[in-house]
DNA sequence: CGGAAATCCGATAAAAACAGTCGGGTTTTC
DNA sequence: GAAAACCCGACTGTTTTTATCGGATTTCCG
């Protein structure tokens, strides 16, 4: 079980734009320097934008910014904007599978499972990146 | 943010199995019952069998059965052999993403996550499922 | 022994999702 | 009016997913 680097990148460009808010509008090539190709994340940003975690502003010394607070934004908000909302279950949608046990337990099991990951999602504010000290020692990502 | 169908069926194959746990080696072709496609669930279960859950009997009247107690067996067993490990971070390798901050706070939220879902995974047993009384009204999944 | 029941396994294939690119359009500033 | 920027749909190549197939092997049982 993984993300896909949607995630991952979504992430990278609302924690740039946390750092650098209040400096106004940040553009795409900037944004672009945490490692994410230019084109693909201008997709990703429409995506942020559509969501409203993000705004825009266009043409010249535009760019993009946080629609709201970074204490306002959750990680929830994040990830369901960048792949769309958390769906273990939904069994089979043919019956065969379930209906010989009354209310298919699986079904029950995923469902326990969703609501505790968006939980523990809604719990991490973007805010809380930037608040983070640095008392790890190991400079560099694996 | 899904799990594919993977997870799904070898849930539900695990669950048919601990459903029938002391009636000996269940066929691929009664498990199959469940709404998996035969061939397919055959490479699963290899799968389920190869991380040692599950152990298998070849030859006539052979069949799979559970590898240890229901009570015994986790959601994280069952998910880490389906879809392997949770990898939400891993950060993207190059380093030109990470090291301009001190130990990536991106990095750190992710292992946050990865701990809590992993957590969540490893508290619900496949025994749960067996004990769990019907109280719900609604028969079928949706 | 020999056939039937079953698992085992690697190769293949179709379909979907993902990652990224491209071209052109629009908006805004200076 | 030119340049800077966002907007957007279409397209392409790659990888992952979801299977299917063919045959090999193992075991039971008469």
């Amino acid at each position: 079980m993984k993300l896909s680097t949607r995630g991952k990148y979504g992430l990278y460009a609302m924690y740039y734009l946390a750092q650098h808010s209040g400096e106004g509008p940040q553009p795409l090539q900037d944004i672009a320097t945490i490692g994410v190709p230019k084109l693909y994340l201008e997709q990703l940003l429409g995506n942020l934008r559509r969501e409203g975690l993000i705004s825009s502003v266009r043409g010249a010394q535009g760019g993009y910014q946080l629609a709201r607070d970074a204490s306002e934004i959750t990680l929830l908000d994040i990830v369901d904007a960048m792949e769309g909302p958390i769906e273990l279950s939904e069994c089979t949608s043919d019956e065969s599978a379930c209906d010989k046990s009354c209310s298919c337990p699986v079904r029950w099991v995923w469902q326990q499972v969703s609501d505790s990951i968006n939980n523990e999602l809604k719990k991490i504010r973007l805010s809380d990146m930037l608040n983070k000290p640095c008392e790890s020692e190991e400079p560099t990502c694996e």
